[in-house]
DNA sequence: TAGGGGAACTTGTACAAACAAGGCCAGACC
DNA sequence: GGTCTGGCCTTGTTTGTACAAGTTCCCCTA
């Protein structure tokens, strides 16, 4: 059961999303909101927080909140679940293990994971049958036996780890930017040497702040991009395939 | 004077980063922080959800806070203005308009814009002397005139704006992917035609919903990566220069 | 000693009330 | 006709209270 001022919040981004408040219109105040909901004020205010975070609607002091449009963001699970983002837009997903070995951390690795060993797993990504993404991955040491325990060509690693272990990636840390294939990269992905691709770096920690993973994914340019919609307050994050 | 709850979050966020409270270590408990500042609960809820935001700190239901990390993002301001951002990091910015005309609108721009007729400006940014970054951006027509009246190598546009005619950009809408650098691209930027470019599209609003500029900027490679930290909850966003 | 059961603590949700700050509009005034 | 002012409306901030839900840890029991 979820949290009413939830519930408000899912009813009114529906309701703007069904055109029944026009991009550009004013919303309800809070009062009547408050009254339409038999919900006290303050409640109306963390639900339209959440829309607002959404990018949804804009706010001012003294003026009514103003609708700003749009496709909302489910934002963390898709950034970091490449097979959940990709199958709630409706791709085909595809996965493939091509390597995968423990070794010792480097010294960078080892600070950032607080771990000495690590599980190192090369994973080539396809969006309808076509190659577009490379990871890199290194996991830390105590989930590395259930990364193990894992089909080579499991989809959804994150949904795989919750399910077994119960693990939740809570926290991330990602560093994008872009870079020349090198050999390794251009033969898997069926690109030119040379050739840019979008690279996004991150590390992912659970709810308690202890260090899950370290990736490097290298997508195919003109496969995928990522979308930030940002006001003031927020800035939600969500990935994009191109046409 | 800002509000009871930024200046909660202002002497918190100092003192994570100063390392009164430890990374990994628990913060003190709402009440205990209510007490210490003379507030309400509530008012210090509303401060450390501001940190909660910026990733520097998790909580879990039932659980005392735990400091998560490391340095804050400043999100919105940095991630709009190139100057901005950079001068907040201490590097030497620059700028020069190469460009600038009046033109009618594209179908695609008037409809995104809300104007028939646009100004065009191509503006090459440098970083410490080198071009990194190349902005091509079309303003909507009702605030052409004053971009016109800036001076041409103006090194903020953002703050100009907001201090002539009191404009302030208050969402914005983020595409981010890796191209290679057309021949134009290369030249201006230094760079062989080809090779990999990070490029950020990006339409961006007043707080009222009225948009002000589309805007598509190239940045060349390994001179800037774009950096997010986000958590279930909330995804600030912030700009990187690399070494 | 290992495990279970609670009690105490902590964060999450919800309500109510009051005042501050800023926007909006209509009517008065020049 | 244009402008200005004042009142009303709306959102922002703060406090207080109460209960729900989840975590932690100690103590007691088997």
């Amino acid at each position: 059961m979820a949290a009413r001022y939830e519930q408000i919040a899912a009813e009114l981004r529906d309701e703007i999303l069904a055109g029944v408040h026009l991009v550009g219109s004013q919303l309800p105040s809070e009062a009547e909101l408050a009254a339409r909901y038999s919900a006290a004020r303050g409640t109306v205010r963390q639900a339209v927080a959440i829309l607002a975070a959404e990018g949804l609607i804009g706010s001012r002091q003294g003026a009514r909140r103003i609708v700003l449009g749009g496709e909302r963001s489910q934002s963390f699970a898709e950034l970091h679940s490449f097979a959940q983002w990709a199958r709630s837009k409706g791709h085909a997903v595809g996965g493939q293990v091509l390597a995968q070995r423990r070794r010792r951390a480097a010294s960078a690795e080892s600070v950032r994971l607080g771990s000495a060993e690590v599980l190192e797993v090369l994973r080539l990504r396809t969006l309808e049958g076509e190659p577009v993404l490379l990871e890199r991955t290194v996991y830390a040491s105590w989930i590395a036996s259930a990364v193990e325990g894992l089909p080579s060509d499991c989809e959804s690693v994150t949904q795989a780890l919750y399910d077994r272990v119960g693990l939740v990636f809570a926290y991330g840390e990602h560093l994008i930017d872009a870079i020349a294939a090198g050999t390794e990269d251009a033969r898997l992905l069926g690109v030119r040497r040379g050739s840019p691709l979008l690279r996004q770096r991150r590390i992912t920690t659970t709810q308690e702040g202890r260090p899950v993973e370290l990736s490097d994914d290298r997508y195919r340019a003109g496969s995928v991009a990522f979308s930030i919609r940002n006001s003031i307050g927020a800035n939600p994050l969500t990935r994009l395939a191109l046409p």
